[in-house]
DNA sequence: TTATTAAGATACCGATCGGTATCTTTGCAT
DNA sequence: ATGCAAAGATACCGATCGGTATCTTAATAA
């Protein structure tokens, strides 16, 4: 019946754009009606509520995220490469087509740290697995002696992410690439360094 | 008659903390007469409009920031303190009583980064001081001899404040100050590797 | 002491918010 | 072709939004 699922998925990607541009709270059901061309009965007819809607719009977004960026590690084959495609990656989120807005960890992270909704421990997961990414490629570079081996994985995963995130919120401020390009021309630098 | 500049800077510090926390758009006027103890009436008396509201608490915000951080740079005698002193200042914005939310400058960039609202101007020009801060110290570093000539002071204050920001951002989801305390570390170790 | 005037309170405005009860339409199984 | 169930539209709910006109209260100058 007028594809129930591919309704859903439009709801979710649609909301899921205005989410990461607008923002959670300030963007409005009414919204979402505009932007999908649905009633506010049909939305309400696939999602229990706006938050059961931002949280699968936000896991929309992470899924996304998290895919491209799988694919691109495991197609680059050594350490340096690796975090290469992590590097470009972040650097075309100021024009990926992938979803507008910037980063979706940054904008939700920044938009609940303060408060204790569903929506933030989504975040806080999303952060978590970011690190963990990191942090396995780094060990991994160790395993295989591309990378010194008394480097700490946790600490370096951690300097890469908040550096890649400043460099976003910053590019996405002055809406050129140069804060995100500096950024990553840093950590090229950082990982020649703790490279053998 | 009962005093019109101290009620009009109650609303403006009432408001800023309830912006930098919730948010600019998802704090109401009627939020903020529950913080005040004043009435809506009182507080239009005050301020044109809440995008007025808005960009005066900001900019208190900023002033705070900026007056807190130049004072701690000017007692600080030598680059490498000055740039110590920059440091345990955003270490401490996990809990300063200063204000409450985290980073003002990132709080506002990221909810209003996608619009062209007054508001995305100011954090812009936040943004434009801090760089011209930080590169001003690399610069003077520079002259006096204490950093190496060859080093660009525009990709290092981008550097640093971007790590910064990242850590910030990390470690209010987190709720622990592990992430801006690794990002210090590392920017340290940074200034270090610049300096003569 | 009183007149003046600014500060603050009250009560309202239309618009929009998230949400829902109910009706209509559509696609599919029979 | 027809009955049925699911998808979507319509019309509404009370609450709250930003904002304002008007009234009351209080400080000050005379």
């Amino acid at each position: 019946m007028r594809n129930s699922k591919t309704t859903k998925n439009t709801i979710i990607k649609e909301s899921a754009n205005l989410f990461n541009t607008q923002g959670y709270k300030a963007t409005s059901i009414s919204d979402i009606t505009k932007a999908t061309g649905l009633t506010k009965g049909a939305i309400y007819r696939h999602f229990e509520s706006k938050s059961d809607l931002e949280q699968e719009a936000l896991r929309s977004l992470g899924k996304l995220m998290f895919n491209e960026l799988g694919q691109s590690i495991r197609e680059a084959k050594t350490f340096q490469l690796k975090m290469d495609a992590i590097f470009s990656f972040f650097e075309k989120y100021m024009e990926t087509p992938l979803y507008q807005g910037g980063c979706p960890l940054m904008n939700a992270a920044v938009e609940v740290d303060d408060t204790n909704t569903p929506l933030r421990q989504q975040a806080y997961n999303m952060l978590a697995q970011l690190k963990a990414s990191v942090g396995k490629l780094l060990e991994n570079g160790i395993k295989n002696g591309q990378i010194k081996p008394e480097i700490d994985p946790g600490f370096y995963s951690t300097i890469i992410i908040a550096t890649l995130e400043g460099g976003i919120m910053m590019s996405k401020l002055e809406r050129n690439k140069e804060a995100i390009s500096k950024t990553i021309l840093h950590l090229r630098k950082l990982v020649t360094d703790i490279s053998i």
